[in-house]
DNA sequence: GATGAATGAGGATTCATTCAT
DNA sequence: GATGAATGAATCCTCATTCAT
């Protein structure tokens, strides 16, 4: 950012411009995303917008790290401690559900259209998905078996893509509600999870 | 298309204009395609383009056709009638991952950067997907478990979602050749359809 | 330049481009340079304009060397030969005074204002200038006299300053074609070659 | 000036923002001189910039004033009545040599980047080149020679053009300490101002 | 049929200037 | 008096598209 909004008035002017950029991203896309739109959107001048973001990525930026925060703490607030198998997988699913249910067209834009984060934006990015990640990880840990840990990386993965594949079809066909589909992708874990040579 | 090209060299044309067009697409994205950059590289002029395809839309048109024919050709020529469920399932996922192979940069591009297929190009899409899908329900249709034929679509969504999911994932982290991937894959998928309660 | 125009008419619009250019630097100066007040007055559209210059520099060099050329042509034409100093010098006044005769307000405007040239419009722009100083040393030189030649170099600075500095301020103040200001250059000039200390 | 200044704070703030200006001016040219830039350099809002400047022209005036001011200081400091010819003119040259030497690259920008002087402005100008030429005209009076007085004005103008444009070719090749060039220009001089057919 | 010159609406960004606090 | 947030006209440049040759 090209300058820290001091007074009230103009933390309300990055916030509603930050607000407006994300409702642009999301309903009409990168190639939608324009300052000028941007601007009109959340009812400043050009100018206005030019004086807080030195350009356009640092706007996306500052949306990014924006929407990634509550993403985060979506996740974050999953509860955890459960008992059964079953239990905690039902935890996570319904925490990726709930996370991806925050924006998701925002955040489809951000991570497939928004082009190359260069510098300080790709360690923003980077974390983001380091701590995504990490989430399974915890998982496949917490699930605790005893075989080589050298798979918990591959099993991460494969959970995290899994996953992650469902619900972002899901939420393309309008069905990421769907209390059959989240019963599935609970049962597919479970039992991959609980396959005997595991 | 503007016009049908009769003559041979009409139709070299038209084929240079969409290779050129998806080495565009594959290489610096939706971003990075413009009309005039395909016609340079295809080696014609702006006009010739355009007297073939009526605008950019019907450009990018014509390249997804192309390509959906290519990658629903490779998974055509997946192998079927294997014996076990295992082997099936591997054929299955085999075949998904070459079917990614076909110019994976491109396949990505193509769903994930361009935007909003409108009017006619929206039923070439969905053929695709409903073919696509279409490989899932026979799969899973082949299977042939006796059980509640209502959660074969539910069971294909899935199915779908979680190996596109993983595919992709993967071939964005460059691994998608990794053989303990794909291994670890096919297990989910199997233990997922031999749970007991199935 | 971005494109070699090939077909007259192409040929006629760069003209266009470089007339109108060079009329508005010489008017406005650097600072009422823009490329559509150009592309307005050469009679063509901006796009035009950048189909043929890459950028507002790469025009602005165009029309440098376009200038520094006819500059250097009425220079070299310059008769030589002369058999008296004053006959000599008064040529190479007669010819500076030409060749600042030639569009003295752009010629002011692109060494005074036009900012950086870089990389490769350095190389021509040290181009000019360095024949346009060995027009001054080839004087010099002719003028032969037997001390040492190492004062050559500053004779020659000088000599360039001094007239460069007249007929700069004589353009200046109009009266660029008074004979009796030209007529005391050369006096001054001629005083100093023969001084007896020389 | 919008305002004057009356209390010791404002003058102070008055003359930062004038430092500041010529600081830019100096360093960046006309083309880096803004506003916001200068009030920011100067450590003052662009308010109170405003508040006593009414806008961009008349800043860049009060600034040009301030080191004209300056530069006519340094002349008229010019040590004066010395004896022989050659003092005489070393004395002008050194003293105009050290004129350019306050703050060149400003003058140099005030003198050829600054547009248009209208108006008040143009009196402010016309007044320093006025004080300037006197200069010329009082050194080539004092010379006192009894030829037609009509050629005065006309010596006037050649030297302080010979003497301008020496001293600046050399300040921007960097040799404006070089002792042989400023030897070499009071030969020149005296060379003329001693011909015979004076 | 093919060419490529020409077009101009649109989008990113700057900066002089105003005005509410 | 001082501040700095806000403004928007102006500028550079791109690219889809048309049309004369």
């Amino acid at each position: 950012m090209r300058k820290q909004p001091s007074q009230a008035r103009s933390r309300a002017t990055v916030d509603a411009i930050i607000q407006a950029g994300a409702r642009i991203l999301a309903d009409r896309g990168w190639a939608g995303f324009t300052t000028n739109g941007v601007a009109d959107v959340a009812g400043v001048s050009i100018g206005s917008l030019y004086q807080y973001f030195p350009d356009k990525l640092s706007l996306v930026e500052a949306i990014r790290r924006h929407h990634f925060d509550e993403v985060l703490a979506v996740m974050r607030g999953t509860r955890k401690g459960e008992r059964s198998l079953s239990q905690q997988v039902e935890a996570l699913v319904q925490g990726m559900i709930e996370a991806h249910s925050v924006n998701a067209d925002l955040h489809r834009v951000l991570l497939d259209e928004v082009p190359g984060h260069d510098g300080s934006s790709r360690r923003a990015h980077d974390a983001f998905l380091a701590e995504y990640q990490d989430h399974y990880k915890a998982f496949v840990a917490s699930y605790g078996n005893s075989d080589g840990s050298s798979n918990a990386e591959i099993v991460a993965q494969l959970l995290s893509g899994a996953v992650e594949g469902v619900i972002h079809s899901a939420a393309r066909k309008g069905i990421l509600s769907s209390p059959e589909l989240k019963q599935e992708l609970i049962l597919m874990i479970c039992a991959y999870l609980r396959r005997p040579d595991f």
